[in-house]
DNA sequence: CTGAAAGCGCTTACAG
DNA sequence: CTGAAAGCGCTTACAG
């Protein structure tokens, strides 16, 4: 039976031991406090420059590296933080905000205690108790889609900032995308395309994504010369795969369509195929969400507007810094343009873009919305001049 | 300026203060090592019953938590758990990795710090270092998909699993995907529909999952009557939006295909159509990910085989925490099966589904495969009956 | 310029 | 049955 080994005595037989403080310092012939000085670069002035200089070099030399526990035991900032996700992990794009998350958190020192919620709120209360028990300074709280939560009072003594999702209370920081702007860059870009009878393809839920992307497609007809037209909006449920969606194709004879997602896109492309139209200059379609997957089967490629996830994640992480830190912007240094390589899974089509691609909001402000960018492919037609 | 305040100042001036072991002592008229052994239940037979009752009950009442960082700085061993994933937040599915492996930590009262390497070794390296520093007792080792890996060395003291990933080495537990029964199950369910002309819609890039897949569609047709046949055969790239698929349909007229995955099957549907066949009765058709978003677009949906990869990350740290606490299989609680509940989200059809589908390996494997289950949909004729 | 000492909040031999 | 003490590896006033 080795079952009788406690984790410690197993990691000594198996040889874990890292290099100390102490080690560095009896190497070095001076006492720790003089190596905590040095490495910490607290020595500016007060450690003659060859010791501090031989400090650095047997440390180097040992292969020390801090001990993170015990270090923050001491200075209780342990420069963790908990990402507090519901079902996030589940759907196909959020794992883009964790990765803005975490290349934000690497880039400041920082890194993510991720713990999962599932929706169930007892569960949430007792994995937030566990994350904060290991000290992280402060939270984030991701959602996987647009929606006003209420902050677990649990948080209150603690820097909180919300991802994809509004504090009811209005107390918390948070970042969400523009969806006013999705509907109306999008509906702008089928005007440009010089249709002149646009159909929003709407969600049959009751989320703010849904009636904020249709108040941006409304009100860049109002702006326009055609108008809106009730009778173009649609709520569609995607199981219900017919739907009205040939009756206003019939009654209506759309020539362009802003659809609430790519899923639905898809329903433009077949009522083309339907009736004959070619999609991208009989039938331009915007969709949302510039799933990859999609991509891969619509046949001409399908412009989309690609939702800020990656943004966001990137954000949220800088934001809640500032706030731990009370620093202001200009404390952060800048951040680096993170760009993803060729993979690949691109060739399988199953990456899903990551990086910055849209300007990111000053730190400054506390209900941040990030701009979407629309990515042009080929199924709506040329803008036309001037 | 607030800049000037240092973490711990802030932290008090916020008023975060946890209570402590010793003030639980003192409350209780007790030392704090009495309170230490009454709480983590070492008390049997060590200490009278009805003060034991009393500790806890005061802990309870002053809502007493224990320091996660200060215990694991004594015990050194913090029950933290490396999540180290090359581009793994990137790909749809694959989030489910994570909430697996989340699900199967807070179960063991373990938790995952995760990182992303992005593919780059030099990232890599110092996010593996990082995680090293906050004392974490072993790796998951986490890949996008399945391929043979090299395990850096810097982990060579510390138990590694790997997830969706071989060790070349082969000293390095890991699971994967069973790829091969993936295309026997499917090629026999197409066999058992009927068909007497399977072709094969293949990936056109070097990975276990093509190969293998391949080599099990192979050998379901050695096995039957019908045999195997090369023509029927197609490396697909998916950009390459006409290919040979055409050709091989107007010379071999398949009535089945397996393909590769969802999107690939994609191409099976659009031969249909062109040739006026009905898939699900002239035409069966198997997919590989399940992806809700193709099963939104395909009609009829799509019959598909699904990847474990829940299961994988489920496993993964049961097997992790099995090595780390030196424990056999049996010495783990039960896995509690978890379910995945009803989300607004389905309703946009953006959840990928969640939970133990398949039967969990035992952890006493060392190259662990999960058997993957073919999600019966409509584009698979019925099983002929005998 | 440098060190001895206290202490962060725990756990655990050791002694009684 | 219980407590005093040492110690995990750091940081940081304090003293010199």
């Amino acid at each position: 039976m080795t079952g009788t080994l406690s984790v410690p005595q197993i990691r000594e037989q198996r040889g874990i031991r890292m290099v100390t403080m102490k080690e560095v310092a009896e190497a070095a012939g001076v006492s720790i406090a003089t190596v905590s000085r040095v490495l910490n670069g607290k020595d500016r002035g007060r450690i003659k420059p060859e010791i501090a200089r031989e400090i650095k070099r047997i440390a180097k030399d040992l292969g020390y590296r801090p001990n993170l526990v015990a270090r923050n035991l001491k200075t209780r900032s342990s420069r963790i933080l908990g990402f507090i996700s519901d079902e996030i992990a589940t759907t196909p794009f959020a794992g883009r905000i964790m990765l803005g998350a975490q290349d934000a958190a690497r880039e400041l020192g920082y890194i993510l205690l991720t713990v999962n919620t599932g929706n169930d709120p007892d569960l949430e209360r007792r994995q937030i108790g566990i994350v904060r028990q290991y000290g992280a300074d402060g939270f984030l709280y991701a959602m996987m889609y647009h929606r006003k939560v209420d902050i677990p009072e649990q948080l209150d003594d603690l820097p909180v900032v919300l991802v994809d999702a509004e504090d009811r209370a209005g107390a918390r920081p948070s970042i969400c995308p523009d969806e006013y702007g999705i509907g109306y860059t999008a509906t702008r870009r089928l005007l440009d395309a010089g249709c002149r009878r646009i159909a929003y393809f709407g969600a049959d839920v009751p989320i703010v994504a849904q009636s904020e992307r249709l108040a941006g497609y409304r009100a860049a007809l109002d702006e326009s010369p055609i108008g809106y037209d009730d009778r173009l909006v649609l709520a569609i449920d995607e199981h219900d795969v017919y739907g009205d969606v040939p009756r206003l194709f019939d009654e209506c004879r759309p020539d362009g369509v802003f659809c609430f997602n790519d899923v639905r896109a898809h329903l433009a492309y077949r009522e083309a195929d339907r009736l004959g139209l070619t999609v991208g200059r009989d039938l331009s379609v915007v969709g949302v969400d510039n799933q990859p997957f999609i991509a891969g089967i619509l046949s001409p490629a399908l412009t989309s507007v690609e939702l800020p996830h990656y943004e966001m994640g990137y954000w949220s992480v800088r934001k809640l810094i500032s706030l731990i830190e009370r620093t202001g912007d200009s404390a952060l240094p800048e951040p680096s343009i993170a760009e993803g390589g060729p993979s690949l899974l691109a060739d399988l089509n199953l990456m899903l873009p990551a990086g910055i691609h849209a300007p990111l909001p000053s730190l400054t402000q506390d209900r941040a919305q990030v701009s979407c960018v629309l990515v042009e492919k080929d199924s709506v037609a040329p803008a036309s001049q001037g």
